[in-house]
DNA sequence: CCTGTGACATAAG
DNA sequence: CCTTATGCCACAG
């Protein structure tokens, strides 16, 4: 199908929309479930025009490292780091803590569901 | 069609 | 720790 290319955003809305409150994932992680690994830019891409829906919460899009690299994308300076705070993940300098605890995979969530 | 760009990831200095 | 460079790929103009 040539559809694919264009679903590829929303796939990526898909997929953000389905994180759980209080857990997080990685741009890499999302790119790679599309089948799109080293599109892990899009992603992030993509959350740029999530910013205009609701149901996609790009706070809990974080790089590889848990560190909240789109904060500079939100509102305030530091509105990202609150509103996961907000869902009771832990930040400290703009870095989620206990990553694991907190991550979220498409992968083992999506397809063991 | 070509160029620019981007909220990543990884490597190197 | 920091900055710089490269790859990578899809979207926008």
């Amino acid at each position: 199908m040539s559809n694919d290319n264009q679903n590829f955003f929303q796939k990526v809305y898909a997929v953000a929309a389905q994180i759980p409150y209080g857990r997080v994932t990685s741009y890499g992680a999302i790119a790679k479930y599309l089948g799109a690994a080293r599109s892990a830019r899009m992603v992030g891409w993509a959350m740029n025009g999530a910013g205009s829906i609701a149901d996609v919460p790009a706070h809990r899009v974080v790089n590889k490292a848990g560190l909240l690299t789109g904060k500079h994308h939100f509102d305030g300076t530091n509105l990202m780091q609150q509103l996961l705070e907000s869902e009771g993940v832990e930040v400290v300098d703009n870095q989620i803590q206990n990553l694991e605890k907190y991550f979220w995979d498409p992968f083992k969530e999506l397809e063991e569901a």
